[in-house]
This record gives C-alpha cells, structure tokens and sequence, in this order.
RNA sequence: GCCCGGGUAGUGUAGCCUGGCAACAUAUGGGACUGUGGAUCCUCUGUGGCGGGUUCAAAUCCCGCCUCGGGCCCCA
C-alpha cells in the first residue's frame, strides 16, 4: 500500500463538487469587478523567491535542483510569480493591469487542520494605480468574493503601514529595533512593544501613543495621535478607503487595525486581512495589501495592490457554518430489465447524452430492485426502464424518482419530458 | 522545529485501564422477494498505522518512527 505524501489531500467526488462550486462563485465574482485570469507555473527558479523573501524561507520551500542543475521551487505563493509574468511580458499593457488567478501553492509547513502543504490560492493584483478608490474596490472585492461564497461570519481589518513606519522613523527607530519590534506588534503583545520601546530610550509619553494607535480601532482617536506630514496624510487616504467601502460598497463590517504588519518588507501603504473566527488558529481566510516588487524584479516601479485568499479555508469556514452546497444529482438513470435491452438502452442513453442530460445507465445486469436502489443512492431524479412490454409499443417507462409516479412514454418524447 | 491528544474493516465505533479466539453497526459486491426503490432477510469480501521490546500469550503494557488533530513557531 502506497500512502499519500504529508499535507497533500485526495478530494472525493463529493468535495470537488462543493469545490468547484466555490471556485466558480469566486471566479465570477473577480469577473465583474473587470478582473482577467492569468495563469503562471506550478515551480519557478528558487532565486524568484528568495529575492522577495530572503533566503530563511528556503526552509519553507518544497525546493529541487533539475537534471540540468537549475535551481528550481514550487511556488509557496502566487504574487512573486505574477509579478515576475507581468515583470516579463505585461508592462506596456494598458492600466490599470486586473489579474486574478487560482493555484495550488507549496509550502514545507507541520500541517493541521487549513494548514496544509500543498493548498489553494485564489488571488489578484492590480497594477498601475494606488488610488483610493482602486484600495477600496479591491478591499470590498475581496470581501464580496468570501461573502458570495457564502461565508457568513467575516471580520475584515484594515491598517496601513506607511504610518507606522513614519512614526517609526519620527521616534528615530533602527532597523534592527523595528526588526524586533515587527513580531511583537503582529502577535498583539503591546505590553512588551511599549517596554521595548522605553529600552529604546523613547519618551514615555511617545511610547504610549504608538502603543495606543496600534491597540484602537477609532479613527478619530488615531487622527488625534497622529503626528508628521507623511502619517496625516496616509491617514486622510485610509479615511477615504473607508468611507468609500462603507458608502460606495455597503460595507460597514471593517475595523481599524494598525497592527496587522505582515513582513514589512516589501508591503508599504494600506494593509488588510480577512479572517473567519470560527477556524481557529488557521483562521485568516485572505490577506493583502500594497507592495513593492516590481522594482525588485526589475521593472519599473509601479503601484501595485493584491490578495490571496486560501481556498482551502473558506471551504473549510463553510462546512463550519454548515453551507449548504447544492446537492450532486443525476438526470437520468436507466435501467435495462433484460440482457436484450442493453443495446437500445444505451442508444436512447446516448441520445440523451448528446442534448447534454446527465445520463448514466445500469453497467452491472442487475436486477430492477437494485437498480432502483442504486438510482435512489446517487440521487438520479428520473428512471427510464426499458423491457420487452415497453418496447412493444416504442415506449419506455419513465419514473420519477421523488414522487414514485411512473408513466408509459413513447421513446421519441423522452427528451421533452426530461427537460 | 516544540508541547499535548489520538490512530481498530471503505466509514462510524466497542474492546485497551485489569494482556487470553478481534467484534458491532453501516456501506460495498452477490443472492431471496422471478419487472418497481429508500425496507426486510441471507451471504461473500474486508480491520489492530509501521517497527522493535516485555510475556507462554500483545489491539491491550513499554520504546522508537509515521501520521492525523489541538496549541505554539511560521504565515510570503
């Protein structure tokens, strides 16, 4: 017996239709907010991630060297990827450039429940405006997207990092003392940020501010904190976003939260995350914000925004709260009675098959009890049985499957009375 | 990578503490009701994660590994 490897998942039938359902619910939704699919390799040269994330993460890489001694990864994210295609080949396409895209990505986690290693991402980046009506439509996108699918317990946080890092550099933080201060401040242990802070030689009175900003959700509150050209005026753009998703978009379910951080790195400007409490410590369904790669990768700068939301864990939010995916069904299930039947069973099967109806019809010669059972099992909607009384007057016998009722039909109206 | 809890037919479970023939339900295949279902009955197949140790004897006790789950770490 061979197992399956680690983290990696096998979907039953079962799960691919609620899957698949999921995926097209999202993929419309990108559709109407003028969003194009894009779709890049499953492993890309191991530099292209460790140019954006730095070589730490080679641990977290499912990382290989070719027959040819390239280095090559499968992708643990879809950004870098898009960027480097856009980067490559898109740069003169008019602005702004919507792309979305869905894929399996890779990562060399210890799984658990919505952590796995290899997982779905369904994403988007827009490149070539910063606009904050361009934010707030990608912000309320995302949002959209999780509640089409019918999430119903969604907490949407929403930050900006341009000003925490010009209060950074107003307080006249190192890089390293930021580099210490980044984890904290993303695990919510503001205590310790505010006595890091005090070990910095911050004043009092300054160490409370930022500390306070980073725990409020008030906006008035963090208006009146604010100091620096740079901060008001990123705060005036969050305004805007906001008022725009609550105005514009009719969302109104968001808070302020300057602490989310994630990799300060190469993230600048709004920040956002999305997550349903009911996961647990897998939590976050979506995460996302602007960011600065293209320069990194050699292109020229140019504002770009994105998300990636885990597919996985929104199926998995959803069998939380109990969706109800639509049900498997069948059309048609037909039934032979006899061994001479088979023939014209499967001509009237095939002819049903060619206008599109979901035809199966009994492979196994079994008898018309079971068979019955087998249709009532997969959820055929109606029976067709074919035998030698019906044959007689070119007729079949057409069952319906929920209400018992069954009606002698001439076989060339078969197809008018399944549709 | 760390801490904790699990792993017994396809699925769900009992037995484990206190070692003594591996079992129940359900599903699947076949059959009965001789052409009408969700039923009943009969029947076949199928089970201790893997390896080692203790013992006359291990599903049961001990150790290691694998794996799933909860919590950390990480979260691009």
């Amino acid at each position: 017996m061979f197992k399956i490897p680690r983290g990696t998942r096998d979907f039953t039938s079962e799960e691919m239709q609620k899957r698949r359902y999921i995926e097209e619910v999202m993929q419309k939704t990108f559709e109407t907010f003028g969003y194009k699919e894009v779709q890049t390799p499953t492993f890309e040269t191991l530099e292209l991630f460790t140019a954006k994330s730095g070589d730490a993460i080679i641990e977290e890489l499912y990382s290989f060297t070719d027959k040819g001694g390239r280095d090559l990864a499968l992708r643990p994210e879809l950004t870098a990827p898009v960027i480097r295609f856009y980067v490559d080949k898109l740069q003169m396409e008019p602005k702004p450039l919507k792309l979305y895209y869905f894929g399996n990505c890779y990562r060399y986690d210890r799984p658990q429940k919505g952590r796995y290693r290899e997982f779905k991402q369904a994403g988007c980046e827009i490149i070539g405006t910063d606009t904050a009506e361009a934010n707030a439509e990608l912000i309320a996108m995302a949002y959209k997207i999780l509640e089409n699918a019918g999430v119903k317990n969604l907490v949407l946080n929403i930050g900006n990092l341009n000003i925490l890092s010009s209060l950074f550099s107003q307080f006249k933080l190192t890089k390293d003392q930021q580099k210490y201060l980044i984890p904290q401040i993303d695990k919510s242990m503001f205590e310790d940020v505010f006595d890091a802070l005090r070990d910095f030689d911050i004043k009092k009175e300054d160490a409370s501010i930022l500390t306070e900003i980073l725990q409020t959700s008030d906006i008035k509150k963090i208006e009146n904190l604010v100091m620096g050209d740079v901060a008001k005026k990123e705060l005036e753009e969050l305004n805007k976003i906001l008022s725009f998703l609550d105005k514009s978009f009719g969302i109104k379910n968001y808070q302020i939260k300057m602490s989310i951080v994630r990799g300060l790195d190469y993230y600048k400007g709004v920040v956002f995350e999305i997550e349903a409490p009911s996961l647990g410590a897998e939590k976050q369904l979506c995460g996302g914000g602007t960011y600065e790669l293209i320069k990194l990768f050699g292109g020229k700068e140019t504002p770009t925004t994105g998300f990636a939301i885990g597919f996985d864990r929104t199926i998995l939010a959803l069998e939380l709260e109990k969706y109800e995916f639509p049900n498997p069904t069948l059309d048609v299930f037909v039934i032979p009675v006899t061994e001479e039947m088979i023939e014209k069973s499967l001509k009237i099967t095939q002819n049903l098959r060619e206008k599109g109806v979901k035809v199966d019809i009994d492979l196994l010669r079994r008898g018309m009890s079971k068979s019955l059972k087998y249709a009532s099992s997969i959820n055929a909607k109606k029976a067709i049985i074919i035998g030698p009384k019906e044959l007689e007057q070119d007729s079949v016998t057409i069952r319906d499957m929920e209400t018992g009722k069954q009606d002698l039909k001439k076989i060339k109206d078969i197809e008018k009375i399944i549709k």
